[in-house]
Order: structure tokens, then sequence, then C-alpha cells
DNA sequence: TGTACATCAGTGAACGCGCGTTCACTGATGTAC
DNA sequence: TGTACATCAGTGAACGCGCGTTCACTGATGTAC
């Protein structure tokens, strides 16, 4: 039956929200239409009255992802300053808690790799946003514009890098061993005074 | 018809070898065991005289991706010595070339997100292999046997984001720039003076 | 060494299954008067 | 404001398709004598 405008809208934010924990839980191949709109909470069939195609999708729950995750690096730079809010970030972004749980966690850790193989739509998004992950990033950094940047480039390399081999070695002692080589090398020296 | 011992063997090592390039451009989902066969000039009928299962395979192809790249890198520290080696590797790493030549590459830049939610076998690979590649970049790097460990793994994760990225972001500008950072945080500072 | 026969690597059709997508249908919503 | 009707969000069956896997078959290989 007809649902109204507000209803949809209501349906439309839910199956986004669904879509992008599962995608990043599971993976774009990973992951059938009927199980995102089980997500949430309705049957496949109503599908294509919000989204062109599944790659549709896909791509408006990586920006929904890169989103959420710009919004928190934000709000630890607002409320605890530069300097401790990059920590408790890079913090929170090695730990276990974000190895184990991909689904709120970064959407390039989680499926970059296959980004880079899903359309130009997908392609586009993951390329805009994580620029802007790195500008973001590179505002609680020290020193001048271009040395903000390029330790940006790298941090941000060495935080995916991390989650990416903690979570593909699974339950190994390398898992945390690599979380906590790289929280040391933020915390006690390169990228904040190199 | 029946095929000879030998012929046998070098089949399924073509097979492995297909697979071993294959899964790394287009994933472990991406690709089909007919797929598979056809890179071995076979058709996908024969596959389970060789193959208890399309994971079994892809458990065998991502040991041979494994036993490539540390070859590759023992290799250059063996002629290049310890500095040298070491940094030839990460050169060739932090490549263009390597970004869009996923075939012959990293297997955890590749399908690093993908192990980690495949079974069991490939995830025990992955560990065991990358714990090789940590040990193996450790010898090329300077300090005591801690520290060197501590830095490899920093080196590593710094590699596998970089690529990732880069991949992710396709042919945008942050590609490059994200190479150009860590190739010269590599040559300029942190992993061999840190 | 030569012969008879069992073995089995590879082929290509076929299996059931789940995928992305389409469609007829339902009935509450939105709109025209 | 009330009524009649067109719209369309969501349902669930159905579509064709490609997947991983199985199987009957073929004929060269390997083996027993």
């Amino acid at each position: 039956m007809r649902m109204s405008r507000e209803a949809m809208a209501r349906h439309h934010e839910e199956i986004v929200a669904a879509a992008a924990r599962l995608l990043r839980e599971r993976g774009v191949e990973g992951t059938s239409v009927a199980d995102l709109m089980q997500g949430a909470g309705l049957t496949h069939g109503g599908f294509y009255r919000h989204f062109g195609s599944k790659e549709e999708l896909v791509a408006e729950a990586s920006e929904a992802a890169f989103a959420a995750m710009l919004d928190s690096i934000k709000a630890r730079l607002e409320k605890q300053g530069p300097a401790e809010g990059l920590k408790s970030y890079v913090s929170r972004y090695l730990s276990t808690q974000h190895v184990k749980g991909p689904g709120s966690g970064c959407p390039v850790a989680a499926f970059g790799s296959e980004a880079a193989r899903a359309g130009a739509d997908v392609q586009r998004i993951f390329a805009e946003r994580i620029g802007e992950q790195i500008d973001t990033l590179a505002t609680g950094l020290e020193g001048g514009a271009a040395e903000r940047k390029t330790k940006a480039l790298r941090l941000l390399a060495t935080l995916v890098g991390a989650v990416v081999i903690a979570r593909a070695a699974g339950d190994n002692r390398i898992a945390t061993d690599v979380l906590k080589a790289c929280r040391e090398a933020f915390d006690t020296a390169p990228s904040r005074k190199r």
C-alpha cells in the first residue's frame, strides 16, 4: 500500500543507514539487495522505488559512511582541540573495537579495495571523501600547509593499512601488534614532531 | 581424456598461477571458477580434479602470491644489502605500476579486506605470511630486534594503506600524492633513523 | 618388451541456488473539485 | 470540509542469468601380466 511522504523519506534513510553498516561488514558483493532491504525492515521488491540500481545505493551508503567518519573527526577536533582531538581519533581508529566492528568504522579500510573495482560513481565518492578526510586530519597536525598535508597523507595510510592488516590476520598476535606499533608511532613522535 | 602426471602437475601450477593473478585483480567474489580455469587454458569441468572447492584454490593461490612477494623482498635484500634492498622494495611497492597492476602485487593490499571475511584456511595463510613478511622487512631495518619489528609493522601498515588509498581514489591526484608522501617518509627519515 | 585393461584428467551439459531486477497487485495517501 | 479518484510505496512471485558444483562420457595414460 502507498506510504506517506514522511514514511517514505524515513524508509529511504533507514535503507541507506542499514546499507552503510552491512556494506562495511560484508562487502559490496557479499551483501544482496534483499539483505539491504531486510536491514531496514522492508522486503526486496520495493527497492527500485528508492534507487535506480544496487550501485546507486552503494554510492549513497558510501557517502553516508564517510560523512559519519568525518563528523567524528571534526567533533573531536572541536571539542578537544587539534592535538588531543586528533590523538583521540587515532586511538579510536587503531582500537580492537574498530577492527572487530567494521560496520561503524572507516569505509576505506572496510572495502577500499572493492571500491577500486566498483563503478565510476562509487570511485568518485571515495576520491572526494578521502581528500576531505585528509584535509580534516591536516587541521589537527602541526607545520605549514604543505607539511601538514603530507603528514596527513602518511597518517591516513598508516591507519588504513594497520586496520586492513589487523583484520586480514584475524585473531592472530599480529593484529594487536600492528595496532600497538602504529599507536605508539603517533603518540611518541612522528606525526606531531616529525 | 586422461593426461600424464607431468601434464596434470603443470596444469595445477598454471591454475594456481592464473588464480594468484586474477584474485588480486578482481577479488575473490569477482572471479568465477570458470574464469580461473580459463586463465589456465582449461574448461571449468576439470576444476574438482585439482581442488576440493573454490576456497581451497583461493588458499593455495594466496600462498603463491605471498611466496612471490617474499621472494622479491629477499632477493633485493641479498643482492643490494639491507639498506638499499629495502629501499628499492619500498620504492617498487609505492609505485604507480604496483597500484595499476595488482595482479602481480601485494595480496594484502589487493584483497586483504576480503580475506578477513574468507574461510579459516585463507585467514590462517594471511596471518602466517603477513608475519613472515614483517620478519623479513625487519631484517632490512636498523635497531634491536624489538625495535626492528615495531618499525617493520609500521612500515607494512603504511605501504598497504598507501596502495589501498591510491587504488580507491582511482586516477585522482590523491593517488600520486599519497604514494609520494609515503615514499619520502621512508627515504628521508622515519623507518631508518627513527 | 608387448598386450589387455583399469584408471582418471579433462570436457561440456546439467544441477540447484541466489542474485539483481521486473511486474501485477494492493490499498493508504495525496489531490482535484 | 467532504467526496471521488488517481497515484504510487511496498509486497511477493517471477524473470533470466551466472554462480559453484556434479556427472556421464572420452580416450590417453599407467599398470598388471
